[in-house]
DNA sequence: CGTTTTCGTGAAATCGCTTTCACGAAAATC
DNA sequence: GATTTTCGTGAAAGCGATTTCACGAAAACG
């Protein structure tokens, strides 16, 4: 897409007339607007007025020429499948965005696979075509590595498997889970079963030993035969609590991974003739629209989304600052409804 | 956020070399590189090749600063509420995104309130650092107007409700509603009530259009006490079902306009003691998470969202290349499940 | 065959901001 | 009071493309 031609602007200000009204050079312009402050509180006063007076704004081509800064912040989605229908990248990014249009920086979204390290999206951000990058998934990290060592800003969402030589925002999964457990703990549920994520995931894998910390911490049932390998799917919902219920006739409550492995362990549940949460008590993880909306309504650990974003977006900010950023992890809520 | 140094990069290669090692004009190499036809093939081909032996890559801030075209295209969101929790927005956003890349454009991220005509958001429009703005809202209009006015590219998502100096996309929500009235009348039901959602909303007219002409084009029963008036919530799915089924004894189906109401309407059916589709048939629309996780599996009426941004973005590109775009409206499709 | 068009090309001027550098004045040092 | 530092400032040189303009060669014309 090249040869269009841009729509004409008006004659907009340079730091030529800027200069001119307010009787300083072009480069105390930049200063000033630039917050510099080894400059003359007179000349900044005139400056501004100035800039006031003509209604001047930035061109950002013309900076990022200049000064090798672009402003802009990538925000980069792996596009493998349904990336994207799920609300979670949404939620995320709007937070990310929030944040940097606080600061002046631009949100620029690749959607884009990146299997290839010299695909398009690889070799644009080793380009310094951005000022940082934020990604929201990590499933190959050879590009990210070898990003982090080029020294582009870089803050992942989701705490990675190994240690990395970048920083992470995640939410306390483990916590979120533990607080769910508490919770039926509290409501006297004695036996608790578990159904998992697809532990390949860490997210999946610390909200396992969150469940399990919380048994043993609070005195409840332990057993191999409380947790159920699931894959987040309704499917794996429903063959979970089937298998649960199978193994265990005490069984009291099961909490799953997720929302939809949740409505699926209800619906089986249902099935197999127990009324939730009168007979088993259910909660699930998210607290997605799926568990706004269900009847029952289900009871569900929440993860502050938005601010995982916004977090990330800041750590940016300040690594562009030279600071050295560290990971950060939220902690999630439990949102009670019905079902627990 | 000023200030910050650039990650330094390693020194690219820039139109001088490539010129010297061509034995060209920087001109010439720009020529080539923008697709300029009037270039003798041998240069062309010698640019290319010294293009690709220095891994060359465009500085797209100088190229902006020269010509003027930022080879951003924005995607503006009113953040007003809950906007990007549905997944709607992250859905068509993709589509956006993945057009425009193709077209070596990118995807600006705006997500802002845009009540203030000044607000930074639209002075930024205004101010010619986009080469063309998709808006995904369009309660306020007062901005997109004026935008239009200054030879902005523009496309906005969903039918405004006056005639507009600006394409736009949409569903096609009247054809849609069609066709699920359709489906049920095909599998004998008589009398198919419909809860509208939030009528100033021209999509909500637009299916309660659709529903009324199936109604009177299949011989369904006609009659007001059949519509009932929701706000898109479940809340209003329920009133809506409870009002539907007080007035009409012999009432068979029930239209929504989308699943949350669907979905409230089948919880009061059940607590009526109807059974779904059993007593009542039932039909949402916009095939979202909830339909699909429903149990039983909730019969609803897809939009092609990804499609949407799709076509708005190739809406943009050629009106970049200074083509007349029409409206696009992109047709919906009836995915049966098991209410209906 | 002389004259006018058309073509492809390169030199050079921009685009608007940032940043280095040098310089004079003021402040600090001894 | 002489000398060294520090400070604020402006001139000017970029940043890396695009684009206008003029020019010679080739093609078309009469």
């Amino acid at each position: 897409m090249i040869g269009y031609v841009a729509a004409k602007q008006k004659n907009r200000p340079t730091y030529a007339e800027i200069a001119k009204l307010a009787g300083v050079s072009e480069a105390t312009v930049s200063r000033v607007l630039n917050g510099d402050t080894k400059v003359d509180s007179d000349r900044v006063a005139a400056v501004n007025k100035a800039v006031d007076q003509l209604g001047y704004q930035k061109n950002r081509a013309a900076a990022a020429l200049a000064s090798g800064r672009t402003g802009l912040i990538a925000v980069v989605i792996d596009d493998d499948l349904s990336v994207f229908q799920d609300p979670f990248w949404g939620a995320i990014t709007n937070g990310i965005s929030k944040v940097l249009m606080e600061n002046e920086m631009q949100t620029l979204l690749l959607v884009a696979p990146l299997d290839n390290l010299d695909s398009p999206v690889a070799q644009y951000l080793q380009r310094g075509e951005v000022d940082g990058a934020i990604f929201l998934q990590l499933h190959k990290d050879s590009l990210i590595k070898r990003l982090a060592k080029q020294n582009l800003p870089l803050v992942v969402n989701g705490t990675p498997h190994t240690s990395n030589p970048f920083a992470y925002v995640d939410s306390d999964n483990a916590g979120g889970a533990y607080a769910a457990v508490e919770h039926l703990a509290e409501k006297g549920f004695k036996t608790v079963g578990f159904i998992t994520g697809d532990l390949t995931n860490t997210a999946a894998e610390q909200r396992l030993d969150g469940y399990l910390a919380a048994c043993k911490k609070l005195g409840l049932k332990e057993s191999k035969n409380l947790v159920a390998n699931g894959d987040w799917s309704r499917e794996a919902g429903i063959a979970g609590a089937k298998k649960l219920l199978a193994k265990n006739p005490d069984l009291d409550a099961i909490f799953c991974s997720n929302d939809v492995m949740a409505l699926g362990a209800i619906a089986a549940l249902q099935e197999a003739g127990k009324s939730v949460p009168g007979d088993v008590a259910v909660i699930g993880f998210d607290d997605s629209y799926l568990a706004q909306n269900s009847h029952p309504g289900l009871t569900s650990v929440r993860q502050d989304i938005a601010g995982l974003g916004m977090e990330a977006a800041k750590m940016i900010l300040a690594s562009l600052r030279g600071e050295k950023v560290h990971s950060e992890i939220l902690p999630c809520e439990l949102v009670i409804r019905e079902t627990a």
